[in-house]
Order: structure tokens, then C-alpha cells, then sequence
RNA sequence: GACCUGUUGGUGAAGUGGUUUAACACGCUGCCCUCUCAAGGCAGUAUUCAUGGGUUCGAAACCCAUACAGGUUACCA
């Protein structure tokens, strides 16, 4: 075909076409940012619920970009409307928001460089391929599914590489005279990218995460265009990562194999091609089989969103693990610096995992930990109170209640050098504090009492009647160390183990009474502080509940 | 099949040719501290970096093969 021939064509095919390439090139001027400001995008599809992996990208986009002063957008790509799921969008926006990933513009967002639903921007699209046919970059296929489909189990059986290329690509020259007769027996088509590449030729690529990659030059004529008007994944990716002037596609190493196509586009185009970061997949080892595997909302619960807020997971506790996969030396730096926050940490594409990395749950656990022992008996009751006001509304309404107790209790030995680290969720508070709330405590019946000894509640009343609780931590130690040889127990377990017919038991069984009888359980924070809070007369009922139930 | 990528303890990993007898963290085990638990302290947990060759005075690091794993090869993203 001619270039006059190829003009005609392209009005043929896109007669409602009225803009030109450099009407958006100029609706869409450069950003005006710092020299290294990085834009980064989030393009979830629609297609299904979020999930880790999901969260991960979006989290490095917004990380890279807010440290280097850029801009993170949200995109939605909704190209495929087949598989749009009902309240997709609605589904993604809200996760967004729930985990606190948060982007700067986008859908749902302000911005400038919008519309940022793929769906809306077929115009846009079809403007750019209009240009590549008459570029002769593209050009109508009317080849039908069966055909393909021949093609390929013929290329099977040869063991050649699948795809529309060569001698393959039936329609690629098609004068204009053929298009016409197949336009006209209105036969369905598509856009494919005449692609000029070479496999002898290899294309060097540096990806920003996985380094150098060699790969043969792109030489399929993929479809870029579907027979319903809308592009291909690979053909909106380019088209709109330029457009909204994106610098770093941070995304899955699924994508990595189809980069040479991606360089393609951008050269016929003439953009500048963004950066690659191809992060890798979060993974699992499968218990049954010992392989390695992509995690599976299925098969492993934590793998969907929905775990961690039900479960009571802190936000930033989430992404101080999401960091952790992020950077692996990220977690270093955390445990090295208690006081500072993530916006701290200087992310850095060259310390991300280049392999797959593996879901650690131990690992979550103990970040968890590490994150509720920073925060104090005040920061912990307005946490869980927020919790458990959308997921148990009985407790909440407890909390209320006994706002300043609970702040207390949940203070206890977080004071010191070494906090205690005992909660990794929200969900977890009721029950280890169950003992801090009357009613609660009541309720259980010393039902999580793992012990069938017999307790010698006559003691501790003894012992309460001339409980002081104005002394300090040490000065109660020495006070019931003493009561305790009195009534015929050891002061320590050297002297209880030395000789063992002499006493009762040592200090340690006479704490262990009070402690069964105060809280229902062998183990708790510690006692003097439990006892201060709760006050005498509280104790007092409690030795009385005691009695009830075990005499 | 073809093309990419990866493979370091139970786990996440550091490591880019020479104080690496492999950092750090999680987990696990033991001991210590201690009123219990948590925390903390100490020690143990890979004589070896998937396997086999090669390059080198010297390799976990570089090269080649093999094995295994993951990804792509859609009018899905």
C-alpha cells in the first residue's frame, strides 16, 4: 500500500476519529517535577478481589514515589469487559483506602492527566493507532478464531514458536483493495502490530529490579486493537504510561517476557520508554507437594485482604512487612531504629528481592509484636477501640466503659527498655486482657485455668487482708517474700530446692495463688502492677468468685 | 517445545573474586535472669552456597552444561 492508500485506510477504519496525535501530546504536557521525582501508577483490573500481591505493588509504587517527591496514581485498567466483576472498581478503591496505600491522583483522585479508567479512553487509543497504520505500523487482520487456532496446533506439532509472525501473518499485506472487499462483507477484524522486529537481533533491556535481560527482538504481529475497539493490555499500557508521563512501571515479573514488545511500541511510537522494575512474586512453599508456589487466596487465608482487617492486623504493621518484602534490609533498619517511621527508610530498587519471595507468616507475627510493643497503654486502647468498634461492638462498648483502666493495664511493662511484646492483634486483646474487665473476668469462671491443683485461698486472704498498695514494685516483693516464709514457704527456689521436705513450696507457688485468683490464669503481666489497678475491693470480690467456684 | 528468570540453614535473606571459619532477622533447642508469662542475655541450629565441570594463586560470587522451580508464549490483565 501507498502512504495515500494507508491514509485512506486508516479514515476507512476510524471515520470518527477527529484528533491527532499532538492534541494529546499537548492536553498532556510533561509533569512539572523535581529532576529525579519518580511517577509511578497502580492499574488493577476490575477482575477479582485484591489480594497481598496486589497490595505489595501498590505499596512500592506509592513508596518510591512519595520519597523521591512524585507522583503515585491509581489507573484503572478495564479493558478486558468480559471479566469485570460487579463493584470491582468500588472493591479496589475502598482496599486502597482501608490499608492506607494512598495514592496522590488517578480515578477517584484529582489529576490532570485523566481519564484514568482504560474504558474511557478509547478515543485516545484508537487516535495513536490510526497513526500506526498510516505509518504502516499496524494494519487490519481478518483472520478468524479457527484459522488461529490451525495455525497454532500446526505450530505445535512443528515445535515452532506460537504466534502471528511471518509467514503466518496472512493479512499483513493486504492491498487496500482486499481490505475493502473484506469491510464490506462485514467481516470482523482486528489491529495488529506489523512488527518489524528481528529474532537474530537481541534487545537488551535493564530492568531497574532484575538487571540486564537479553531477549531475541519482538517479532509477532500481536493484536493491539480487539474487534470491539478496545486495546490490548500491552498497547494501553504504552499509550498511557507516556501520556501520564510515568517514569517507573513497577509491576509483576509476569510482565517481564512481554518487555520487548513493550520497547517496540514505545520506539514506533516515538516515546521515550519508561523504567522497568519487575518485582517478583510473593510465594509459599506448598505443604503437600514441597514446591514452590504462587500464593493462592484459596489456599492460604492470608494471601486475601479481607484477613488482616477481620483479624485485627495493624495497618502499619502491614507495611512494615509489605517494607520488609519491599527492601529485604528494611527490617534491619526498623529493629535498629525504634523511633523512627517507614517515610524514614530510603527505598531502594537494587535491595529488592530479585527471586520470589516467600510468605513468612512467623515473620508477620513478630513484626506485629515488635509494632504493639512501641506503642503504649494509651496508643493501644485508641487502636483496638477502633477495631473493635466495626468488629466486636460489645467489647467496644466495654472499652468505653473502662477507658482509663484499660489504658493502664495495657501500659503495664511497656515503660522500660525492653516493652512487653506479648499482642500481634487487635483480636488478641480481649481475650489476654480478659482479667482487666469485671465483667469479662466474671463471665470466664476461671475457665482458662489450665491447672488442677489445689489452691489455698485461705492464704491469700490472709495475705490481702494486709495488702498495701502504695509500696513500689520491689518493696511488695520483699513484702510477700517475707509473708511467704511465715507460712512455712521458701523466700527463693535455691533454698525451696535445697530442701524440699522443709517447705510448703517457695515464693514463686505463693505468687502463683494470688495470680490464679486475680486473673484466672498461671500467667500474666506483671501482678503488683494488675493488683494496683484493680484496687483491693476488686480483689477481694475476686477471691470470693474463687471461693464460689471451687468450694 | 521455544524464550526469559531464579536456586545460599527450618524460613526471609546479606553477599558483586581475598579478615566469609557465610552477616542480620524470624523460628526452633538448651542454659541464665526472673513471682509466672512476655521480653532480655548466652549458646546451639549451612565445614558450605542445587549438581557436575571449567577459569583463577584464590569462587557462594565469573563461564559452561545438567537438574529443579517460576513466568511468558490469549481478541486476560
Amino acid at each position: 500500500m501507498t502512504k495515500e492508500e494507508r491514509i485512506e485506510l486508516a479514515n476507512l477504519l476510524f471515520p470518527n476519529i477527529k484528533h491527532d496525535r499532538d492534541y494529546y501530546e499537548k492536553k498532556y504536557p510533561k509533569r512539572d517535577l523535581p529532576k529525579d521525582a519518580m511517577v509511578t501508577r497502580y492499574g488493577p483490573s476490575p477482575t477479582g478481589s485484591v489480594h497481598l500481591g496486589n497490595l505489595l505493588s501498590a505499596f512500592a509504587d506509592m513508596v518510591y514515589a512519595k520519597q523521591s517527591n512524585g507522583v503515585f496514581y491509581l489507573r484503572i485498567e478495564d479493558t478486558d469487559q468480559k471479566r469485570m466483576v460487579e463493584g470491582g472498581i468500588e472493591n479496589i478503591t475502598g482496599v486502597l483506602k482501608d490499608f492506607e496505600i494512598t495514592p496522590t491522583e488517578g480515578y477517584g483522585y484529582e489529576g490532570e492527566y485523566g481519564p484514568y479508567i482504560q474504558s474511557e479512553r478509547n478515543e485516545i487509543y484508537q487516535t495513536y493507532i490510526k497513526d500506526m497504520i498510516i505509518n504502516d505500523y499496524a494494519y487490519p487482520c481478518f483472520m478468524t478464531e479457527e484459522e488461529i487456532q490451525a495455525i497454532r496446533e500446526e505450530q505445535e506439532l512443528n515445535k515452532t514458536k506460537i504466534g502471528i509472525y511471518g509467514i503466518y501473518a496472512a493479512d499483513r499485506d493486504l492491498s487496500l483493495e482486499e481490505v475493502k472487499k473484506h469491510l464490506d462483507n462485514n467481516e470482523e477484524y482486528v489491529i495488529r502490530l506489523k512488527s518489524p522486529g528481528n529474532p537474530k537481533n537481541t534487545v537488551e533491556i535493564t530492568d531497574c529490579i532484575k538487571g540486564k535481560m537479553k531477549f531475541p527482538e519482538h517479532d509477532t504481529d500481536s493484536i493491539i486493537l480487539k474487534k470491539d475497539g478496545s486495546p490490548v493490555y500491552h498497547f494501553a499500557h504504552v499509550i498511557d504510561d507516556h501520556l501520564m508521563h510515568t517514569t517507573h512501571v513497577i509491576r509483576g515479573d509476569e510482565w517481564v517476557s512481554s518487555v520487548p514488545l513493550h520497547i517496540q511500541l514505545f520506539e514506533l511510537l516515538g516515546f521515550e520508554p519508561v523504567k522497568y522494575c519487575h518485582i517478583a512474586p510473593i510465594t509459599i512453599k506448598d505443604k503437600e507437594t514441597g514446591n514452590i508456589r504462587k500464593i493462592s487466596k484459596r489456599k492460604d487465608p492470608f494471601f486475601g485482604v479481607k484477613y488482616y482487617e477481620e483479624n485485627g492486623i495493624p495497618i502499619e504493621a502491614l507495611h512494615l512487612y509489605l517494607a520488609t518484602i519491599t527492601n529485604t534490609n528494611f527490617e534491619e533498619w526498623y529493629l535498629n531504629n525504634p523511633e523512627k517511621a517507614i517515610e524514614d527508610f530510603k527505598f531502594s530498587f537494587d535491595k529488592q528481592a530479585v527471586g520470589g519471595t516467600s510468605f513468612d507468616e512467623n515473620k508477620l507475627v513478630n513484626l506485629c509484636k515488635t509494632y504493639f510493643s512501641r506503642k503504649n497503654g494509651k496508643e493501644v486502647y485508641a487502636e483496638t477501640l477502633e477495631w473493635a468498634k466495626k468488629h466486636d461492638e460489645e467489647y467496644a462498648k466495654l472499652m468505653e466503659d473502662n477507658k482509663e483502666d484499660l489504658e493502664k493495664f495495657f501500659n503495664i511493662e511497656k515503660e522500660g527498655p525492653r516493652p512487653r511484646k506479648d499482642i500481634s492483634k487487635y483480636s488478641d486483646v480481649k481475650e489476654e486482657f480478659s482479667y482487666a474487665l469485671d465483667e469479662l473476668f466474671e463471665k470466664e469462671k476461671y475457665s482458662k485455668l489450665d491447672s488442677d491443683k489445689d489452691y489455698d485461698v485461705e492464704l491469700i486472704e490472709k495475705y490481702v487482708a494486709n495488702l498495701n498498695l502504695d509500696q513500689t514494685n520491689e518493696e511488695w516483693f520483699e513484702g510477700i517474700k517475707n509473708f511467704s516464709i511465715e507460712n512455712g514457704y521458701a523466700a527463693n527456689n535455691k533454698e525451696y530446692k535445697a530442701n524440699p521436705d522443709k517447705y510448703k513450696g517457695n515464693v514463686g507457688d505463693v505468687c502463683e495463688i494470688l495470680r490464679v485468683i486475680i486473673t484466672g490464669r498461671r500467667n500474666s503481666p506483671d501482678l503488683y502492677s494488675i493488683m494496683q489497678i484493680l484496687g483491693k475491693e476488686r480483689i477481694n470480690k475476686r477471691i470470693e468468685l474463687f471461693k464460689k467456684i471451687y468450694k
